[in-house]
DNA sequence: CGAGCGTTTGAAATCGGTCAACAGCAGTGG
DNA sequence: CCACTGCTGTTGACCGATTTCAAACGCTCG
């Protein structure tokens, strides 16, 4: 399936709610006004859809409208990793400008639509204003930092750890969007989950039960409730800080 | 041990055989004439020496002007994971845009010394210059590309996929760089190897034995040849892409 | 209602981790 | 020049977390 490319003059970014996650941020109204003009095109996604594909050239970069998306990372003899999974106001495709194609798929979990930047006006507009480019960098940075926080959890943390953090990564995002901290859909399967954190997806399912069992969490199928988020946090190795906080 | 920080009027950008990695890319000669007077100041690192830590305030970036670091990043329980060996011509510090404080340890493997770029006025020049832009985000990209081949090694290859994928990185990038591909000096311990790798400092150890068993490798103390770099890629999951290649 | 996928659970196998001893080399100071 | 000390690296033996293989279960959707 290939995605559909619509044009609706509503829905701009100077009306959008997720504007404070996008590159809007700071932005004075008629800069805004300015982005309006240069994203007037978006692309919707059935569950499944492509965004891009490794190797597509780049023309643009995404914002997520709605919906959420895997990206993932492959090797030729067939192997692939799971490197992020997104919410909407959040950017895609940033790992194409390095040369001009892009390095990973970027597939539909749910349906899904996406607003389109494109990249050379997008640069261009960044020259003229100021607190576009800096958010604009802001959003590489912070890009890197998750992909920093995903290596420490796959290098260093055992599996039980990494999935405690990454419920309660799942968590801490989807509160920032206004939704509940504590409880939420998984759109994704278990084995998706395992290969996001580095472990097989009997293993995902064997802690997922182990918590239950524990108390941390009430799950049933993709629908999954965090009852002990401290607990969970223990689990993480952040706890000491929280720990040491708590002192001070 | 404190960085010293340097101000040769000499040893500029103009001139630097570094500029091809570094952000000169592409710039006309007037264009890197602004560059140079962008960067005036130099810092030299002992080994051992932070360039920047975890919480610093950031005012600069960094570009590497000759030596080796490590970035790592810790977890409060005393845990820590490396997320990156950094060569002459890269960029640090990126890490700390996103929200001002940088988010990594810095630290020299050897005597090194770093280019110290403002980022206030760097950001400026780049929104005048648009191949300074380009160039940076380039930078920025290909560092989230990097990470995510990084992601998929920790969460999809055994042991001595990682280490086979570490060496051959290396040799690409000292050659990139001038140097031999075949025979390096490992700036780092056993242990640093490991943690970046996800795996234990004496599985790095007995690898590197079975390795040099092998013929794959010959390697005394920190200074290592590959023997046999297409058996070094079989492991690497990657041959078939090179057998594609070959067969087309 | 049946097919097919996703998920759970069990049992056996294994890769890599942990613990421990030792070797090699570098720097220090007598 | 040679102990002495300490750090880094090597190697062995054992252990255990996670993987692998296998079977059964239960949604979901045609």
């Amino acid at each position: 399936m290939n995605p559909i490319a619509t044009s609706k003059p509503a829905n701009k970014c100077s009306t959008c709610v997720l504007g404070q996650f996008c590159l809007p941020v700071g932005l004075s109204v008629e800069e805004v006004d300015r982005i309006d003009s240069l994203v007037t095109e978006r692309v919707r996604l059935k569950k499944g859809d492509a965004l891009y594909r490794q190797g597509d050239t780049l023309s643009a970069v995404y914002g997520i409208k709605f919906g959420s998306l895997k990206t993932e990372y492959a090797l030729p003899d067939g192997r692939e990793q799971i490197t992020g999974f997104h919410l909407p106001g959040e950017m895609l495709g940033l790992d194409g400008i390095g040369n001009n194609q892009y390095q990973s798929n970027a597939i539909a979990l749910e349906d899904s639509e996406a607003c389109v930047v494109k990249f050379n006006e997008f640069e261009t507009l960044a020259r003229q204003i100021p607190s576009l480019q800096q958010q604009f960098h802001r959003i590489l940075s912070k890009e890197l930092t998750q992909d920093q926080r995903h290596l420490l959890s796959l290098g260093s943390l055992r599996a039980e750890e990494r999935l405690a953090s990454f419920l309660l990564n799942f968590s801490d995002r989807l509160a920032a969007r206004g939704y509940s901290p504590s409880e939420y859909h998984l759109r994704m399967s278990r084995e998706e989950i395992g290969s996001y954190l580095g472990i097989q997806l009997e293993t995902v399912s064997r802690l997922f039960s182990r918590f239950s069992e524990s108390g941390l969490i009430q799950i049933k199928q993709r629908h999954i409730k965090l009852i002990d988020m401290n607990g969970l946090l223990e689990l993480t190795g952040k706890s000491s800080a929280i720990h040491c906080a708590a002192h001070t």
